[in-house]
DNA sequence: TTGACATATACATATATTTATATGTATATT
DNA sequence: AATATACATATAAATATATGTATATGTCAA
């Protein structure tokens, strides 16, 4: 077969799209965004005092953004540090509240 | 107690706006939104057609939308029509693309 | 190389979401 | 009124995601 038989919300297009929303679709993970905004670049630790959680908790969801594509990591002697990919995503944010008016 | 004593991430602010995010997080209700942007209005039946699914799961996942203010609905007879209840839904779809690229 | 620290990962469990199915309700037609 | 159609709602089973605990890995400094 030379043309896809699989509905249509299945195709690839539909399914990473909401991959990759699902990566935002995480208070967690927005707030996280949101401090980026103001602080460019953070470590692990630092995430863990803002956010008040597991160290296991924060790494998880950073891992989830870093692999989604919303994240960019870089060692620094132990520490992980990381920010955001592009400040389009702060636009997102934005972009969703007002939609949602 | 005058101030929150919640952790950051569990603010009104950032669990709202995840939930939002959240009706717009899978393959289904984003193909909805998407012949939404063609044909202005669409009845139950008709997007059972175009997504080749049972028409409980087509009204599960409208209500999803619906109750979460993406779309609105009108009764004509026996049909239940759906529509966009803004433009900028549209918005967002692209603007999630473009911050990934 | 050893110990301390920062972070990641693995696994078990809890919770949320999706899917499937069954039943209920309103409207239209006869 | 009886029946068919269009849709909504409720529930249960399947699946995915999140959380907590324990352990592993990598880095530095002595």
């Amino acid at each position: 077969m030379t043309t896809s038989t699989k509905p249509p919300y299945l195709e690839k297009e539909w399914i990473e799209t909401s991959e990759k929303i699902k990566a935002l679709a995480h208070p967690i993970r927005l707030y996280i965004i949101a401090l980026l905004k103001t602080t460019k670049e953070m470590n692990v630790s630092e995430f863990q005092e803002a956010l008040a959680l597991e160290q296991a908790v924060v790494s998880h969801h950073l891992n989830i953004l870093k692999n989604r594509g919303v994240l960019n990591c870089r060692r620094d002697g132990k520490n992980m540090y990381y920010s955001l990919k592009s400040k389009k995503f702060l636009n997102v944010l934005t972009c969703i509240e007002t939609s949602f008016e």
